[in-house]
DNA sequence: GCCATTTGATTGTATATGCAATCATAAGCT
DNA sequence: AGCTTATGATTGCATATACAATCAAATGGC
């Protein structure tokens, strides 16, 4: 039973790959705080954007994106979607080209129903990840970003 | 210039949210890996299944889901495209509701020629997330798992 | 042996994500 | 002014992701 080269970097890989266990986080995160939200119709991905709003009064599309290391096409199709559900509006800007976005009242009231769960949701990640972890996390993406 | 119950809420979010930045971290770290696979049309996502397959000999969905927390459905259709390109088979089952699927040669060439690629993003995701972060990741993931 | 239940997986539908190409406007150069 | 380049954003296309509903086969009780 010798092990070759190949299956000794399938064992780094499978063993020891940055990526596998980044994604896999992400998907128990995200689907902890999208099954708190769900009764608002609200994924945790819109809430980001919402928040977003929220603190930069208008948000320029391109500073959220640089902000969040979003694709511009990804937050385009977004906010695209959440205008549809009234959500946000595009306010004019003297650059033509612009599309500067705002919550709408109705976006803020949702906003604001949405914290209770956001809590909750925050609550129970934080238990199962540790706060060790959850430290580490806040340091290390203040570096990226 | 107060601020609102409300307003302390949002800022609550922006500066603590986890899933923020779980889910900002996936985006930067997927980019990185994806840019080093993509002369081989390859994703990281699509990778980790190979090497799933390649630990594992024949690959039951249910278990490889289990292990990276995906959903079934969404590993079905991954499949189904990984399928298309000649890189998995599905081998019969004495269940026979049962898809157990291994790589083919080429979907283990594929790999074996993506080993390198695979080290140079992880090396460059290394240093830009630092060791400690990296070693509490592993550990957090594997509890977590 | 038959029916209800459980189990393994796929299909319908929707959102999220990113790259490449495009479009429209602004800014800069001459 | 007019042309080129840079910038802000959208569109076409493909993959990834999950929930709900469904399908098909195995299992368990009787």
């Amino acid at each position: 039973m010798v092990k070759t080269k190949f299956d000794e970097s399938i064992d780094a890989i499978a063993n020891g790959c940055i990526a596998v266990r980044v994604r896999m986080l992400n998907r128990v995160v995200t689907n902890i705080y999208d099954e708190s939200l769900r009764p608002l119709g609200l994924k945790v991905s819109q809430m980001n954007i919402l928040v977003a709003a929220a603190k930069m009064g208008t948000a320029r599309p391109a500073e959220v994106c640089e902000r969040l290391h979003l694709d511009v096409s990804t937050l385009s199709r977004n906010v695209e979607r959440m205008q549809a559900r009234g959500w946000l509006e595009v306010v004019p800007d003297a650059d033509r080209r612009a599309q500067p976005f705002r919550l709408t009242a109705e976006g803020r009231e949702l906003l604001r129903r949405a914290i209770p769960a956001w809590k909750k949701a925050q609550a129970q990640v934080k238990s199962l990840l540790g706060d060790g972890f959850v430290h580490r996390l806040a340091e290390t993406a203040n570096r990226v970003r």
